[in-house]
DNA sequence: TCTTGTTTACATTTTG
DNA sequence: CAAAATGTAAACAAGA
């Protein structure tokens, strides 16, 4: 890392606005977080942080709208900060000057990401701003004697709620100078002389100069209760943290932490036997186990706000800058002056890997929610700055306002550049899922980390970037704190910026419950799963998609446990379970890339919904469970074989996909075990998968859709809304679209949805028009790019489908040709299949704008008499593509039509089509059949088989 | 023969 | 305790 030191030429040139400044750039919600990578994305040599504005706790992954190796440049001129409407987000970093600084002059220090290009934009609003209140400053208490203070208006302004914010309690140690009983539990706690050799000061017990900490200070029976904790004011959070700066790595283990608390704090010195410890840490372990404490949940919640609280601290000046306590102000000496501070130049790996962990704490998809303390005004927790307190002089005895309280002896604390390699405060590891973990805390970090330093997810040679960022939602304005607890633990809703709802944090499993062992991960390589892994490793890519092989370049590039099995009989069955994996869950889908006669390409399917979804198969039978499926299939197994039948029948070949689809939705048979005989053992061929979209085979022209007029369900987002509960009960479980609301457009936008003819498991039937055959397209397999998976976590519909498509296809000159064939071939199945890459909705026409076509629908008004037939074609493959709709009472109505005027192939009557149930759906296909014969003037209705 | 892909089976753990 | 989740192994088939 290569540091350099910036003077600041002057006060004004703080890297942070105070108070309302242009850097804080706000973008309506239209714009948020699709078509721009916003300020958490951060180009690999670029530096970005969060906008954290005191009044936001939420975070919300944002996803990149398109390829984040373009879009994720850090292009310092774009000032593509995405945030809703009531989210602030700045553009924070963009050269190897992203980290900076600022300090106040009493040695609190106010760090973060900012260029020296943002601070001059910043300067013009760096004045001074009256303010009314700080959110954290503690006003005065009537019964707080104030004598002390040395900033009245500071008083004035604290919210007496807040004013044992545990923020101040780590301050300078001049602030120690009152009761004796005012700080820790001991006077002689106010200096801490650990091991390490750092002397860290606390003044935990007072809240500020004024003393009025004390309780002997007045008397009063409330300040008695002003002391959060009986240690002090110190939080939990507080200790640690400087127990961890104070080492000279900066990290401890949690013992460590333990023995510094006992060592430095003399409460815990006084508890720290093994019976009065056992509140504050865990029982004694035996020896040789150190570290290997199971956490109480104090210590839990310390952990993650810890976690929290450096993530925003890393998200440095916005969070503070939105924060009232950081606005210059007369009153509040907290400025730093220019020649204190200092910007750190590191390098981009540098900053990446603090962006990354910024990503890593508020990305996995598979958690919404965290607890975590807020922490306001709170400089501390990020000893990225280098700072030059070597002239800080007597400033120790100015005032420090609250929001500076943490950090004591900054120079020492600071003095070290944190990494990823030492981030012990590093709760979200690619190894953890967002929980704390026991385990060692100097465990190698990196081991955990993909993408390790310096490097990059890229397995195409390209920089990659932040593939996603996060806008912060507006949460509750924060409470005070009610001084009830040593911290103020808060969820944070990491909710999807599209649907915005937490999901529930998904535990990881600990199958080893020994309490000695209980720090080991689930898994030799962590605590992600397989299907974890893989939906990383999609989400890195730059397309979103990776083949087979490339897949298992990542596990061995980026998982070390890999890595060390890469070898021909290791990797066996690691890439078995790969395979298994990706075709077991339904969050992967996989593209058909025949052309190249190449493996497919998987994808991470973008209906997904975040956290749980169901696999492909037992979970989608509803009452009946894995265990009665399996019993019902060795059953019919069984009695086929009895009956001398094979169970691999070529001929359910033309049914295939159709069989598996059937194998997940039997539960809708009367008798299941008819459908188990009918489909269970079907074979099917791998390229006719359930899963499978077929890349090549039959695409369309994209002149087909040239002049459709797409229904507003194209444009709405296909917003979830159903009528059907039931249905898209079904669909949900078998990851398909929902069937829009919308009952006049419905039956169409079901079927544009899924106009893939294989969507129906109707396979063999390929109602596509001979010129399609003649296509060149046809031969070409270019494997579609894969739009909708851009890194970024599983967003779900909404989101997939609010921003424009980001097309980099692998083959763009192929794709750029193909326009809606690259959406069309890649439509989901509807509703009998799953796995099918459905690809986002964004609205036809940005979408096809999007795709190089650039042909809006909607922009076609003449369409030629060909254009026409390709759209009746397309409507009837669509039309046939999708489920009956409206009456159960018609399914049977449909085959009879067909069977009766012969129109439909062979392959259609033969087909093993869902019983009563399936068709309780209410679907109406004969109406479709109807609208599209209609449609056709001449009443006929042509399948190409 | 190898790779890829699907599916089944089973053991174990976690979850509700 | 049942169901679900997960990891693992393996059978099987298609296709290069």
């Amino acid at each position: 890392m290569s540091t350099t030191t910036t003077e600041s030429p002057d006060f004004a040139s703080l890297p942070f606005s105070m108070g309302k400044s242009p850097s804080s750039l706000y973008m309506p919600p239209s714009t948020s977080a699709y078509g721009h990578h916003a300020s958490i994305g951060a180009s690999g040599n670029g530096a970005c942080g969060f906008a954290a504005n005191s009044e936001f706790t939420n975070l919300t992954p944002m996803m990149s709208g398109n390829g984040y190796p373009n879009s994720a440049n850090g292009d310092s001129s774009n000032p593509s900060s995405a945030s809703s409407s009531r989210t602030r987000l700045v553009n924070l970093g963009h050269d190897d000057s992203g980290l900076s600084g600022f300090s106040s002059t009493d040695g609190s220090v106010l760090m973060g990401y900012g260029s020296p290009q943002m601070d001059m934009k910043m300067e013009e609003d760096l004045e001074a701003m009256p303010r009314d209140r700080c959110n954290t400053w503690p006003m005065r208490r009537p019964t707080l004697d104030i004598n002390g203070q040395t900033s009245p208006m500071i008083h004035d302004r604290i919210p007496e709620e807040d004013i044992y914010d545990s923020g101040e309690n780590l301050s300078h140690s001049t602030m120690t100078n009152r009761s004796p009983n005012g700080g820790l539990s001991s006077p002689q706690s106010n200096s801490f002389s650990n091991e390490f050799g750092n002397t860290l000061s606390l003044s935990p017990g007072s809240p500020h100069q004024d003393g009025s900490g004390s309780p002997e200070a007045n008397g009063s029976t409330k300040n008695k209760t002003t002391r959060r904790n009986a240690w002090g004011n110190l939080s939990y959070a507080d200790l640690i943290t400087q127990a961890i700066l104070s080492s000279p790595e900066k990290r401890l283990t949690l013992s460590q932490v333990y023995e510094w608390m006992v060592t430095n704090v003399s409460y815990f010195r006084d508890k720290g036997d093994s019976n009065s410890s056992a509140g504050w840490k865990p029982p004694v372990q035996p020896a040789g186990s150190e570290g290997q404490h199971h956490q109480p949940m104090a210590m839990f919640a310390v952990w993650v706000s810890l976690s929290l609280f450096r993530a925003l601290s890393l998200t440095d000046g916005h969070f503070f800058e939105n924060n009232e306590c950081l606005t210059p102000s007369p009153a509040l000496p907290l400025a730093v002056p220019a020649s204190r501070v200092r910007t750190v130049h590191s390098q981009s790996t540098d900053q990446a890997r603090d962006i990354g962990f910024l990503r890593r704490v508020f990305r996995d998809d598979d958690r919404a929610t965290r607890t975590t303390t807020r922490r306001q005004c709170h400089p501390m927790a990020t000893p990225l700055l280098d700072y030059d307190f070597s002239d800080d002089g007597p400033d120790p005895q100015q005032f420090r306002g609250r929001c500076y309280s943490l950090p004591t002896r900054p120079g020492q604390m600071l003095q070290q550049r944190m990494t990823f390699q030492t981030s012990y405060i590093y709760p979200d590891s690619p190894c953890s899922s967002g929980y704390p973990s026991t385990s060692n805390l100097t465990g190698s970090q990196q081991a955990c980390f993909y993408g390790q330093q310096g490097s990059s997810y890229d397995l195409y040679g390209q920089q990659q970037s932040l593939p996603q960022g996060y806008v912060i939602e507006p949460a509750n304005s924060v409470s005070p704190s009610d001084g009830s607890s040593s911290m103020q633990v808060e969820a944070l809703a990491l909710s999807p910026q599209a649907g915005g709802k937490a999901e529930k944090p998904k535990r990881k499993r600990n199958r080893n419950k020994n309490p000695d062992q209980i720090t080991k991960k689930p898994n030799p390589w962590g605590e992600e799963s397989y299907s974890d892994l893989i939906h990383r490793a999609l989400e890195s890519a730059p397309q979103g998609q990776l083949k087979l092989n490339q897949i298992y370049q990542w596990f061995v590039e980026n998982v070390p446990y890999f890595r060390d099995k890469a070898g021909p009989e290791e990797s066996n069955g690691w890439k078995n379970s790969i395979r298994h994996n990706l075709s077991l869950h339904n969050r992967f889908m996989r593209i058909q890339n025949e052309g190249a006669g190449k493996s497919s390409w998987w994808v991470i399917n973008p209906d997904a919904k975040p956290g749980r979804n169901p696999r492909r198969r037992a979970q989608t039978m509803e009452g009946a469970t894995k265990a009665s499926m399996d019993k019902s299939r060795r059953k019919a197994r069984s009695k086929r074989s009895d009956l001398g039948i094979p169970l691999h029948s070529a001929n359910s070949s033309a049914i295939g996909s159709t069989a598996s689809i059937l194998s997940s939705t039997n539960h809708v048979y009367n008798d299941q075990e008819d459908a188990l005989n009918a489909n269970f053992d079907t074979f099917r061929p791998r390229t006719q998968s359930n899963i499978s979209v077929p890349a090549t085979n039959h695409r369309l022209s994209p002149t087909r859709y040239d002049d459709f007029d797409f229904p507003p369900c194209w444009a709405d987002g296909l917003t979830p809304g159903n009528s059907n509960p039931e249905l898209n009960d079904i669909l949900g479980r078998t990851d398909q679209m929902r069937l829009n609301s919308d009952a006049g457009d419905y039956r169409n936008c079901a079927a544009l949805k899924n106009p893939n003819p294989m969507v129906n498991g109707l396979n063999g039937i390929k109602m596509e028009i001979k010129s399609e055959m003649s296509s060149p397209h046809h031969s070409i397999a270019p494997p579609p790019p894969y739009t909708a998976s851009q890194p970024m976590p599983p967003m779900g519909n909404q989101m997939m489908r609010g921003g424009p498509p980001s097309f980099n296809p692998p083959q763009p000159q192929h794709m750029q040709s193909q326009g809606m064939q690259g959406m069309q071939q890649q439509r989901l199945p509807n509703g009998m299949s799953n796995g099918y890459y459905q690809p986002p909705m964004y609205g036809m026409s940005n979408g096809m704008n999007g795709m190089g076509n650039g042909i809006s629908q909607q922009q076609a008004p003449n369409p030629s008499p060909w254009q026409q037939q390709q759209q009746q074609h397309s409507q009837m493959q669509l039309g046939m593509g999708m489920p009956p709709t409206t009456s159960h009472h018609n399914h049977s109505s449909l085959f009879d039509s067909h069977g009766s005027n012969g129109a439909l192939p062979v392959d259609l009557e033969n087909l093993n089509l869902p019983d009563s149930s399936m068709m309780d759906m209410e679907f109406d296909v004969e109406a479709v059949l109807r609208h599209e014969m209609a449609q056709n003037h001449d009443g006929s209705i042509n399948f190409e088989l």
